[in-house]
RNA sequence: GCGGGCGUGGCGGAACUGGUAGACGCAACGGACUUAAAAUCCGUUUCCCUUCGGGGAGUGCAGGUUCGAGCCCUGCCGCCCGCACCA
């Protein structure tokens, strides 16, 4: 009796498939296409549980769509410009780009010994100039569609490493790194042009049925559109007018006040004869933007003196104010205040001892008594107080508004949106450069497309901070592509998560000489199953819808959505450990001591055992894929990722988990080496006797076919793991149920079948042990050439079923029928059993329920 | 605050459109094999009562609809996630 030896069936089958070049594909048009694609990774140094998850899951769906008949492209590549990398040239007085192409070595040797099913031919690499050059070009062809343009905005700028942060870069009002506290400052940058999509990136949300509400949920949020109308009032005493945003025209009767954000012009422009004002100004930039901050901040006024013309009421003014809850980013940085139905407004009136005036009635309220206290009123309700429009719903008197403004020219009805343009120049070396020339004479000049790349310059310092392509001593000076004088390079790059919006439309075509093969990308795209983290619900999956649509008008492809469908993985998490001084101590670093004890291996201390957590570095609850592969094999860590958790849900890693995978796998390898002498030769002719225990285990494959195929459609890999299992016990009790006997009608062919479908299942799980067995089982034909097995639909039903019986709804017993029984004689079996007689003893039968081979409840 | 999701044994989780709740595993316990251990195999395992025939309760809580509810409806409670001064 041989030993399941995965180390060397795992090394086997990835050199078989290589060498037979099992995954590489090319356009084929007698074949449907899919593409199976997940979320390509961050180079970071090496593999964690979250890839392996990821990676396991597309590769089930890649692995089954192919046995599918489905000519399945499934590449990998490296989102490998990025932060870390330049962090890394601080630290250890390394290259980036060393370092980059590194660890996507050690990475590629470490996902390769997960047998992934991946046409590696098509590996890219982000920071390679044979893919930015492409992006360069893709830039320069935004810039002249008008989807690129140059603009003024707010940025959080760390005053200490020099260099624009993003949001998720600014931790409690300081930089991540410096920790100094960060400025808002105004920059010249680089923008696309997303919100020239907004109302298409919400409505085509629509169309994209196979994504998780959730995610179709927070892109609708972040889009975050409202209608409404602006107001243009007039300011006394001087010539311009006032432009504001509301959703509530019809509360204007209710205003009491008008506001502007701190960061309006007019509030600058102010502040240059108001001292008292710039100083206001400066406290509210300082405050910062983190929430806690704005949670805990009191809504605060200045109060500028002027006074703003109420439109429809003659002779009415209202006072303006800069205030520091007013946002310079949506709707035009200013609003009117109306306490009485706005909380935040009420607030602002109660502090300043403003009027509150109910403008809006709720249903049944009493227009003489109903005033405004603590809350302000946000309902519907009828107009009061409010002249044309009394009497009107809120709807009705917000169409008279904005219809009245319009006949006044002093305002309008819109569509106003919360999505901003998407900034895209950072202050960085390690990201694709931005490929503009600035020249004193003709301003910002694209560079030819002739001339790209603008390469990367590889001499470059990190001993000083801020961006290395500034420091350059050469690089930057360029001559100016449209007069030929000396001017400028731009020394920004772009955000990396350009980098990521349009990968899966360069694998179509990975080695081009274009951005992409027009044949390639239409017959491969969109990509028919992505899978990835849900923290890119909103940036990387809105970026990429954004660029689809910029490529398309910019003639490069003609799909509207670049993804089809979409999973959302859960997170990998484990126990976290402590030691008695509270530092975090590593799985390994401990020792289990009881079901809820713990201690430190090598001191013998107490180590508190704290909840399961999403594995990360900072806690130490991480588990290296690397020494699981090493230890157990790759397809054990497969099975166990795809085990018991759902694959939206998060996953717990445990011990005991991967050794119950473990014990499993070598189950079901000791189970066909054992009975693989006994069986028939492969493909012998199917017998035309059965006996019952053959049917029996032949109606438990076929049922597991079925089930596993519905699983696997539906992302149930927990639970075709389960049936699979289910399968293998079945084959148990049948090789015990039939002895040494294997003579009956049918019954070897019936182990065999069973056998083989059971191989067959797991194989898209862990294909390296279901290659080997069904080699094992005599065939020379590899899984990756197999169909998937069919169930035969005249075994998936039983000719004898099992009916439950029930009175008043209560189980009292079952009853074994044939499929198909009489109602009536159903009936009378049920009636006749004694739990049934005994539970109805005395009671008048009411009546009789009869769902045919399911239930029969009897009601007295 | 707004939006969304989820509550099922000791644990992870099954349960097709309302029809035998607890599949499949983990852990635990008992047994077989063994000098012993590991490995493996067999069995038990929702809870309570039991005269061992059974009986009762049970899917966060309280109601409702239905012959029948984990699933549908109403109201609570708890947990998780996202957004957050969006006018």
């Amino acid at each position: 009796m041989s030993r399941y030896n995965f180390r060397e069936v795992e090394e086997t089958w990835q050199r078989n498939w290589d060498d037979r070049a099992s995954f590489k594909v090319g356009e084929d048009s007698d074949r449907p296409k899919y593409y199976v694609l997940e979320m390509f990774p961050y180079p970071s140094g090496r593999i964690h549980m979250g890839h392996v998850r990821n990676y396991t899951m597309g590769d089930v769906v890649a692995r089954y769509k192919r046995a599918k008949g489905f000519n399945v492209i499934h590449p990998m590549g490296w989102d490998a410009f990025g932060l870390p990398a330049e962090n890394a040239a601080i630290e250890r007085k390394i290259h980036p780009a060393e370092w980059t192409y590194e660890n996507i070595a050690t990475m590629r040797g470490q996902l390769q010994s997960m047998g992934l099913s991946l046409d590696w031919d098509r590996e890219i690499a982000t920071c390679h100039p044979g893919y930015y050059v492409h992006q360069q070009r893709m830039f320069v062809d935004f810039l002249e569609a008008g989807l690129a343009y140059r603009g003024e905005s707010v940025v959080n700028w760390d005053p200490v490493d020099g260099t624009v942060l993003a949001n998720e870069q600014v931790i409690d009002g300081k930089g991540w790194r410096s920790g100094a506290p960060v400025e808002q400052k105004k920059l010249s940058q680089w923008f696309f042009r997303i919100t020239a999509y907004s109302q298409e990136l919400l409505d085509a949300l629509a169309t994209l049925d196979r994504w998780p509400d959730k995610v179709r949920m927070m892109q609708t949020n972040w889009i975050g559109r409202s209608e409404g109308a602006r107001i243009y009032f007039e300011i006394e005493n001087r010539d311009d007018r006032l432009e504001v945003y509301t959703t509530r025209p019809d509360t204007l009767y209710g205003a009491s006040f008008c506001a502007l954000s701190p960061n309006h012009p007019l509030a600058a422009e102010l502040a240059r004869n108001n001292t008292d004002l710039a100083a206001f100004i400066e406290e509210c930039a300082r405050m910062g933007t983190s929430e806690a901050v704005i949670e805990a901040a009191e809504k605060k006024g200045f109060d500028t003196g002027l006074k703003i013309r109420h439109p429809f009421i003659d002779g009415k003014t209202l006072p303006l104010y800069v205030a520091n809850f007013v946002l310079m980013e949506y709707g035009a940085g200013a609003i009117f205040g109306c306490p009485a139905h706005d909380q935040r407004d009420l607030d602002f009136a109660r502090k300043y001892g403003l009027d509150v005036v109910p403008v809006v009635l709720p249903a049944n309220a009493d227009a003489a008594t109903f005033t405004v206290g603590d809350e302000a009123y946000t309902g519907d309700g009828t107009a009061i107080n409010s002249g044309f429009m009394d009497g009107m719903s809120v709807d009705e008197a917000k169409a008279a508004a904005i219809a009245r403004l319009e006949e006044m020219k002093a305002g309008k009805g819109t569509v106003e949106f919360r999505l901003r343009d998407w900034g895209i120049s950072r202050q960085r070396y390690w990201g694709c450069p931005i490929p503009v020339i600035h020249c004193e004479a003709c301003g910002a000049v694209p560079v030819p497309k002739d001339d790209l790349p603008v390469l990367l310059p590889d001499d470059i310092t990190f001993d000083a901070p801020g961006n290395p392509l500034e420091r350059h001593p050469s690089w930057k000076d360029a001559p100016c592509p449209s007069c030929g004088k000396p001017a400028r390079r731009d020394t920004d790059t772009m955000d990396t998560f350009v980098d990521s919006s349009w990968y899966f439309a360069r694998f179509c075509s990975p080695r081009a000489d274009v951005p992409v093969d027009r044949a390639a990308v239409d017959y491969w795209l969109p990509v028919d199953q992505y899978i990835g983290g849900v923290e890119h619900a909103i940036l990387h999956l809105l970026y990429s819808r954004f660029f689809v649509r910029a490529m398309k008008a910019c003639g490069y492809l003609s799909i509207d959505e670049p993804f089809a469908g979409l999973f959302t993985q859960g997170m990998v998490c484990h126990e976290t450990y402590r030691d008695e001084g509270g530092n975090w101590l590593y799985p390994d670093e401990i020792e289990k001591t009881g079901d809820a004890a713990a201690k430190h291996r090598d001191t013998g201390k107490p180590v508190t055992i704290g909840r399961s957590e999403s594995m990360s570095k900072s806690k130490r609850n991480t588990v290296d894929p690397e020494e699981i592969i090493k230890s157990y094999g790759a397809d054990t860590a497969r099975w166990f990722m795809l085990s018991d958790s759902p694959p939206e849900r998060d996953l717990e890693w445990t011990d005991a988990g991967v050794d119950g995978a473990w014990r499993y796998l070598n189950r079901i390898y000791r189970l066909i080496d054992e009975q693989k002498d006994g069986l028939n030769p492969p493909g012998a002719a199917q017998p035309d006797q059965f006996d019952e225990a053959a049917i029996e285990l032949r109606r438990a494959t076929h049922q597991a076919i079925e089930g596993v195929t519905y699983d696997l459609e539906d992302f149930g890999f927990n639970r075709a793991v389960a049936k699979i299992r289910a399968l293998t016990n079945a084959v148990g009790n049948a090789v015990s149920t039939f002895g040494s006997d294997l003579s009956a009608p049918g019954r070897a062919w019936a182990l065999r079948e069973a056998l083989e479908t059971a191989v067959r299942l797991m194989n898209p799980m862990v294909p390296h042990l279901a290659e080997s067995l069904w080699e094992t089982l005599g065939h020379d034909v590899a899984l990756t050439e197999m169909n998937w097995p069919v169930a035969d639909a005249a075994l998936l039903q039983q000719d004898i079923v099992t009916i439950a019986v029930q009175v008043n709804g209560k189980l009292r017993g079952t009853l074994d029928l044939p499929r198909g029984v009489e109602k009536d004689e159903a009936e009378k079996a049920a009636l006749a059993l004694p739990a049934v007689t005994r539970a109805t003893d005395g009671k008048t039968l009411r009546k009789v329920i009869v769902v045919p081979d399911r239930v029969i409840n009897v009601v007295v």
